[in-house]
DNA sequence: CAAATCCGCGAGAGCGCTCTCCGATCCTGG
DNA sequence: CCAGGATCGGAGAGCGCTCTCGCGGATTTG
């Protein structure tokens, strides 16, 4: 890869300010002796008056080495600036001390997915593993898996050793990452049960039980005729909301709720609410599968002429930072994404320590958040 | 990339036992020899009747190899399912094919800095940066870097070829990290002018003419006594957009523009305008660094009393996802985000592939994105 | 037709690390 | 005071890969 002038030309260069690179004079490198640059342990070794052995097992703090030698290591590791040579580690160890995120979905045309990170949603997700395995050591390699290609790298990855396991978060129910990993035998868990029963480790919100809370919290304020906008219902936890939302109503005395589809985006709220409005003229409360979907449903319901809520109660899933921003601040589901995120982490960390484990799922009990808008 | 379950040349074995549910029978993997499980150069090149150093040519594409054997090799590999051992290759070329992507900032008291990846901006950021990396077949590995330690990690790995290179973004001003990165020789970009100034290659926006777009605009719809929400003064690019902005005023005839200062937090936003309505109760536009902060401003704006647009303009700056959404819309100074991103994916590659490069900023233009708030 | 050239392949030496032996030292009990 | 056991450091063999070097055969040139 030399240099590629076929590469989007950057636009709009103004300034090109160029500074002399500074040679980095202090760095922290001393008593090296092998031509590459960096300390190894032979070189530490040296420094130390003992084995390269001995300095590993001071470094890994393996075996119990006398005190006194111990201090002498660690302090040509300090006067060496030593640090260990992963690459060279993961050879022998067969591990990396990485696993790889991947952010997956199938490919949709003319969307490129940078919607996915623009939604909060997903960085919630990554920050929340960022933190369970910042602890481990483990770093987290970020992948984005939308075509065959992409997920084949992904499995591939993981195949040579770049990787130890995979988290996955998905986008949409027939995402085919999962099973991919379930065959090729890989370390993985992922986000949200997954489309079709795999044995693979999984965390997930009790979808049902988060729209049961909706249910009853528009029951609660008094609304009689509710609908709901329902995800792709080829996705498991839109179905579950849309199902569960459906049966607590039932309960609660309303066994029809109009129902109309969206795909979890604003656009898809907005036109799904439209509809509804068009059929449905009296409603008085809308249960929408998350939240880009119920502030679209916000929109539409305004500029129809109605108030939220006065008139008409909304409420999201998700509690995103979107739906706390908006006005009127949405009502929502929440799901305990970073503590999800989490445990997805600790259950591949488990996964990798004893392959043998047998797969798991975590299911996290959502809380109502209540704003103004229902 | 066809593989037929039937060419299973050497007796194939896999990991067995560790799954339980599946009986993985398809798995790809056949016609290995060594104990480890993985296929190696070594089984590749028995299978192909030729040396390992013929294989590897073939696979990394060097030297011409005769088409002849070169179609026996592939072959084999794919019999075998040979993928590479990454971390051997780097062991030798002391590349990684991995580069570090710093979401950086000082530690804050009581902030999980979870708000760092709630907001939208991080994300598309990252995206940007994926989407450049990707087709080079380099990898990104994200870190968090909020405290001494944090910082001293993403440095050790560097320094320890755990990745090639660094590419930061840095939520303020006095942010420690691209000092360290100099300091320490090593190949990294940032986001945004570092707040000294040090030899370290950038991107950023032109945020002087971004503020002069959004003055232009305010004294073109008609404002004749405007304000300004300025973001943490240490942070260049705040400072530029506010005295951007105030220089562009000037030319227009309001010598003194009254400023309140924030911290980009939505909050302080809010606090920000709270504060000037008190002061100058007759303004009719006002221009925040940021859209968190417009949108707190919008909202105090309306708490007052105070029609937006009708009464007062609002003009914020990123152009994220949370102005497009919120109601009225916001008219927002837009930053080529992905494109800023992707440059620095290419400038860091660049640097990575020639050391002795020397370090480059490129500066963007930004855009006026006209939506109804202004 | 012989000599010079070139091209393509194989052999082999590590890259920096871990980890399994093994030998040396020390401690303990008889 | 010595045998036996426990403990701790050293030597050395690779992990899987790349890359330099050199050699043989094909091609070209005098």
């Amino acid at each position: 890869m030399a240099d590629d002038p076929a590469d989007a030309p950057p636009p709009a260069r103004l300034g090109a300010g160029t500074l002399e690179a500074t040679p980095p004079s202090g760095t922290p490198v001393a008593g090296r002796a092998s031509g590459t640059g960096a300390p190894t342990l032979e070189d530490v070794a040296r420094v130390a008056g003992v084995s390269r052995a001995t300095v590993s097992r001071v470094v890994n703090g393996q075996r119990r080495v006398a005190a006194e030698i111990q201090a002498v290591v660690r302090e040509a590791i300090a006067t060496t600036g030593y640090v260990p040579n992963l690459a060279a580690r993961s050879l022998v160890t067969r591990r990396t001390g990485a696993v790889i995120v991947v952010v997956s979905g199938a490919e949709e045309q003319g969307s490129p997915s940078t919607i996915d990170f623009a939604d909060p949603f997903f960085g919630r997700v990554v920050g929340g593993m960022l933190r369970a395995l910042r602890p481990h050591d483990v770093d987290p390699i970020l992948m984005l898996a939308e075509t065959d290609f992409d997920r084949s790298r992904v499995i591939s990855s993981l195949r040579n050793g770049n990787a130890d396991g995979a988290l996955v978060v998905s986008t949409r129910g027939e995402d085919p990452m999962p099973a991919l990993l379930v065959e090729a035998g890989l370390p993985a868990v992922v986000f949200a049960r997954p489309g079709r029963p795999i044995p693979l480790s999984f965390v997930d919100v009790a979808n049902r039980d988060g729209a049961r809370l909706a249910a009853e919290h528009l029951v609660a304020r008094g609304c009689r005729h509710v609908a709901a906008i329902s995800g792709p219902l080829d996705v498991p936890s839109a179905q579950d909301r849309l199902s569960g939302f459906q049966d607590a109503m039932a309960r609660h005395g309303q066994a029809f709720v109009p129902t109309a589809g969206g795909n979890f985006t604003y656009e898809s709220g907005l036109a799904a609410m439209t509809a509804l409005l068009d059929g449905y003229g009296d409603l008085d409360g809308v249960f929408a599968s998350n939240d880009l979907m119920a502030l679209g449903a916000i929109e539409a319901l305004q500029a129809a002429g109605r108030r939220v809520p006065e008139d008409v109660r909304v409420i999201g899933f998700d509690d995103s930072s979107l739906g706390a921003l908006s006005r009127p601040a949405l009502t929502s589901v929440r799901q305990p994404i970073e503590e999800m995120a989490a445990e997805m982490a600790r259950i591949l960390l488990d996964t990798i320590a004893d392959p043998g484990r047998r797969v798991t799922s975590t299911i996290f009990e959502p809380t109502l958040r209540i704003r103004a808008s229902a």
